[in-house]
DNA sequence: TGTCATACCGTCCGAAACAGACCGTATGCG
DNA sequence: CGCATACGGTCTGTTTCGGACGGTATGACA
């Protein structure tokens, strides 16, 4: 079985953020992948302990004990690790666009639940808009901060487009409704 | 321990579905879901065999075994699950939106690994746009089959405007780059 | 100087979710 | 009749998930 068979966007996640950061151990990775990736796809750390043992054992990364102090690795890429993450980079995107938003969900539910309740409805939408309002504003303001940071973090942007997108949807169906 | 704390947003499908479509077996459950939620939020279809058993014992769904042919269940919400789905329609939504895109993964990869290469992650970009395009226009078609069926899905058309959003982004950088 | 609080760093575990192989039973059709 | 295809459902092994838990530095403050 070719190692690529065993490697899940979980794994990927590691060997990219190893390969633009350098050297981590698990702790490194964890506040690395909470300050980009993470802001729109969740990890529970304790993946990024396990994951990295993994790919040392498929050969893509090694591991280094550092000798002082509390046991900790230190995990670098390998050759064959950069190879199959250039070769992940490489081929084409099959899997297709996902998402998950409770809020829509219950809007969902909502609208077709009790389509006669016009004004009730309306109401919820609107909350369930103010709500989407908030969330913007709050990604916003970590934006200001990261911005100081990392100006081009495209990852961080698509994310905001994506919450524009989501407000503008709800404020058009509000209008629509009322 | 309450039975809220026992639910999952997959359970919230469940229920929600079966106050839609009223009493539903699994299978209406697959298709139903198939055909809208699945668009974006992706179920194993095990798992709606599977839930439906676990509320009914929670109480908040109740099965009736058809006698005739096949052995299969019915289920339809008995009281207390219809208050818990309205109990968490109401609730306000702490959440906050999630997703998950490979082909945004390895932009993102790319686009810092390296960053000096400017000619070849422009190369990599315009690949996953025409991608996106597709992806997106794949959408599209379906989109004109349902349209006919089932006019005003919301989630059908938020989906479309994320696409549209996505590719309006993957697009824009393209532009900047090249 | 002790002790307390608060990061920091990591492990572990039970419960879900996941992917998808597999398996019967109808139904149509050449 | 023989075959293909859709229908309806079960089962299993593996990952993922959340989050509780437990140590260890570090600094603040009495």
């Amino acid at each position: 079985m070719p190692v690529a068979d065993r490697l899940s966007p979980t794994s990927y996640v590691v060997l990219g953020t190893i390969a633009l950061r350098g050297p981590s151990t698990s702790y490194d990775l964890k506040r690395a992948v909470g300050r980009s990736i993470g802001y729109f796809w969740h990890f529970p750390h304790a993946q990024l302990y396990s994951e990295p043992q993994r790919l040392a054992e498929l050969g893509l990364l090694a591991a280094e004990t550092e000798a002082q102090g509390r046991r900790r690795r230190t995990f670098r890429l390998t050759d064959s690790g950069r190879a199959e993450l250039k070769a992940w980079l490489a081929e084409p995107t099959p899997e297709h666009f996902q998402m998950r938003d409770i809020a829509e969900l219950k809007l969902f539910f909502n609208e077709v639940a009790e389509p006669g309740d016009v004004e009730r409805l309306a109401r919820e939408q609107i909350a369930a808009h103010r709500e989407r309002i908030a969330v913007y504003e709050d990604m916003q303001a970590r934006y200001a901060d990261l911005d100081a940071v990392a100006k081009r973090m495209i990852t961080l942007r698509l994310g905001l487009e994506m919450e524009h997108a989501a407000l503008r949807f709800w404020t058009a169906l509000v209008d629509e409704v009322s």
